[in-house]
DNA sequence: TACGGGCATTAACATTTGTTAGGCCTGCTT
DNA sequence: AAGCAGGCCTAACAAATGTTAATGCCCGTA
């Protein structure tokens, strides 16, 4: 059950038997979230972090006009909000974009990892420095990238995450948001995100219809993108 | 010596006289950088990591068309490659905004930190965790707010950050950047950049000149700005 | 003192992006 | 079957942002 987990945070160095005892061990109950619903609400202090077993989820935060952005996407394995173990209060909210299965992790028995377990606590102290180097990566496409090269970045980097939970299918994966919610990603209108997507298909380089993304040229693709996967540290080295 | 770094660690959680000795003795050599100098390159794999003692700092990436995005601010009492300790490969540079004093701690030694000292550890893992949420901040002020206010929010975080490490003077900071640099940050072209500085000089809450910025309405600066200081986590509690 | 470079500023114009509105599907409900 | 809601797509126009170029200022240096 707690696989996605294993192979994310195994991707950057060797994860023994017992640290993933450690890990299953500091898991209490799972839940269903519905599509749309609020996995973490904004402003509140949870006492546990949740684990995405399955499906797609998102960091958003809301402005006083009702706009809102999303700072990031949310796979399978990945936790969500390990920040709130010690940021302690949620500065944003997390959404289910598709329906998720979750699983909590106690922060009493995380606190624990820390006190017992160093190497495991640097893996987990790893995955929020990688989802720090997204959040980079995204600053970066928000400012400097031509918004057709941001989407294709973005199309590159949600490929090679899905791939390391091995949730692609060949060179397709499922992508679950509505053309609003992706230009809630890029900071879009949703006229211009469609543009945009409509700009990306037109070269050829992606297909993308009913939710489902095949990369076409992803050569092409990765060119348009400058795309460059050493921000993931998908290296397994000695951590 | 190490007064920025504690009062930077202290803000969230108290510091031990011990924690602070463990600190001290994993910092090695010092160093000087001038305007303009690479503080760590990209693509290194630095076996230290670089604490700012004095001066304005940055982080930045460089796209093949010569666009550069600055990816944060680096203030006294910063970490700015606390990262490395276990991304290993730099994805990103850092550059020295102003003339730099900095400090360098042996990765070796924080290593031994997160063995012995949970506490400590799960401060600095917090420092990143803070750094995050700095960048989700500068994501949805890309994304959607107005430039505006993407400016005045940034004032506003800059001026909280600054008066924490005792960098501030009544309601003026030192703000050593060109408007070239300054377009950099907030991923615009230089004469638009003048034209939003321009902006918010005119509506009076802000007073800019010889890099210095002073704050002559923090209230309605904040309040251009939506700025909620929550995501910098400067309440003390138990970590 | 004269010169040249970097920086801030402005103008005029080009391009990108947003807004408003509508059409056309599809799937669901009545 | 009719009606309705949501999602994708397009058009026409408005606003924001980029580009190019020029001006003036300050400052260090020949």
């Amino acid at each position: 059950m707690l696989e996605s987990l294993y192979l994310n945070l195994g991707q950057h160095d060797a994860l023994s038997d017992a640290e993933k005892a450690l890990l299953a061990g500091a898991m209490t109950f799972e839940r269903h979230f519905a599509t749309g619903q609020d996995i973490v609400a904004s402003g509140s202090r949870p006492t546990y972090s949740t684990l995405i077993l399955d499906g797609l989820a998102a960091r958003y935060k809301v402005l006083e006009d009702g706009g809102r952005q999303f700072t990031s996407l949310q796979v399978p394995g990945d936790f969500v909000d390990l920040h709130a173990f010690l940021l302690k209060t949620m500065d944003h909210g997390i959404v289910a974009l598709s329906p998720c299965h979750v699983m909590f992790a106690d922060h009493s028995r995380l606190r624990t990892i820390t006190e017992q377990a160093p190497h495991l606590t640097r893996l987990l102290w790893l995955d929020t420095l990688v989802d720090g180097a997204i959040h980079r990566e995204w600053i970066v496409a928000m400012g400097r990238r031509s918004k057709t090269s941001h989407l294709a970045h973005l199309v590159c980097e949600l490929f090679v995450r899905l791939q390391v939970v091995q949730r692609t299918n060949g060179m397709s994966f499922h992508l679950p948001l509505s053309q609003a919610e992706m230009a809630d990603v890029l900071g879009l209108s949703v006229v211009h995100m469609n543009r945009v997507i409509g700009a990306l298909r037109k070269v050829g380089v992606v297909s993308w219809a009913n939710h489902a993304v095949t990369i076409l040229d992803w050569h092409r693709l990765q060119d348009i993108a400058e795309f460059d996967p050493t921000y993931l540290s998908m290296m397994r080295e000695p951590r």
